[in-house]
DNA sequence: AGATCACTCCGGCAGC
DNA sequence: TGCTGCCGGAGTGATC
């Protein structure tokens, strides 16, 4: 599933469509009346025709094309993944490379820049993810609603706060029920999902299950530096999930102990016993 | 007010 | 081989 790196490389490659006019949608809803409402649903469809992309950015995991009005905000969820028709992507995802199929295009954008012509498409097996347009008002709403950035990178929607340790050792004094819970909560921290949570976790020594206001102010700080670590390992290891130390991993890094998993609001959770305590 | 919980979307796929 | 159940970001609404 993309997290913060993951967008970040797609919004990277998302860049090239800098200048281009959408001239077309198709929408595929598959049959399905609650698909239906997100991907440019109502009006949304004929408000993004005749619209340039100004520019793409990132905010947490959410992508934003910015255009002559207004801005298409779309996350890709679990499944989801762009790329161009006439030259297809693959992105590696942590449960296996997206290879660009035809049966899982849900929005296509016809693109024209001097009298060329391309197509943008939205990939999304399982239709968790979403594709909007929204007005300057709607998309600041919508944003304001994202806790700080968890860390600074070159595709980011300025201008925003990133998380310093300041900030980081504040929302820990709230009693949050687990501290994996308050990293994967976008409106406290904006990026970190389910895999680099457990990571980050790992790097800190800390157990992901402890509460937020029970980790002392060095294991605060360890957990802040090892969100930076295990995202920015990500982004320059250029999504080698072999660099991932815990997640979907049977044997500790570290010691050599086995893995544990069980879940935590639901999600899987990895962790070592023995370094995580 | 803010935290927390339960529920929903959906198809791939693991496990019988 | 064909079925069933599980999985999960974010949004919503209920409940404290």
């Amino acid at each position: 599933m993309p997290e913060m790196p993951e967008v970040e490389t797609m919004v990277r490659r998302l860049q090239s469509w800098k200048g281009w006019r959408i001239t077309d949608v198709k929408v595929d809803v598959r049959m399905s009346s609650k698909a239906a409402k997100k991907f440019l649903p109502g009006d949304e469809y004929n408000s993004v025709i005749g619209q340039g992309i100004v520019d793409v950015y990132r905010r947490g995991k959410f992508i934003i094309f910015m255009t002559s009005s207004g801005a298409i905000l779309a996350h890709n969820a679990m499944s989801g993944y762009w790329d161009m028709l006439e030259d297809p992507w693959t992105f590696d995802y942590v449960e296996g490379q997206r290879a660009s199929t035809d049966a899982d295009v849900r929005v296509m954008f016809k693109l024209e820049m001097f009298g060329e012509q391309k197509t943008l498409r939205f990939h999304d097996a399982r239709m968790f993810g979403s594709v909007r347009y929204m007005d300057p008002t709607q998309l600041a709403v919508k944003l304001s609603k994202l806790g700080p950035e968890a860390d600074h990178t070159m595709s980011l929607y300025e201008p925003v706060q990133v998380l310093t340790s300041e900030h980081f050792n504040a929302l820990c004094t709230g009693h949050y029920k687990s501290v994996k819970e308050l990293l994967m909560n976008q409106d406290k921290i904006a990026g970190i999902g389910n895999i680099y949570a457990s990571e980050a976790c790992w790097f800190a020594g800390v157990d992901p299950h402890r509460t937020s206001d029970s980790l002392t102010g060095v294991e605060r700080n360890r957990l802040f530096l090892g969100i930076r670590s295990v995202l920015r390992q990500a982004l320059e290891r250029r999504l080698d999930y072999g660099g991932l130390k815990v997640y979907r991993r049977k044997q500790c890094q570290n010691c050599e102990s086995p893995i544990i998993t069980d879940k935590i609001k639901g999600r899987s959770t990895y962790w070592c016993a023995r370094c995580q305590n």
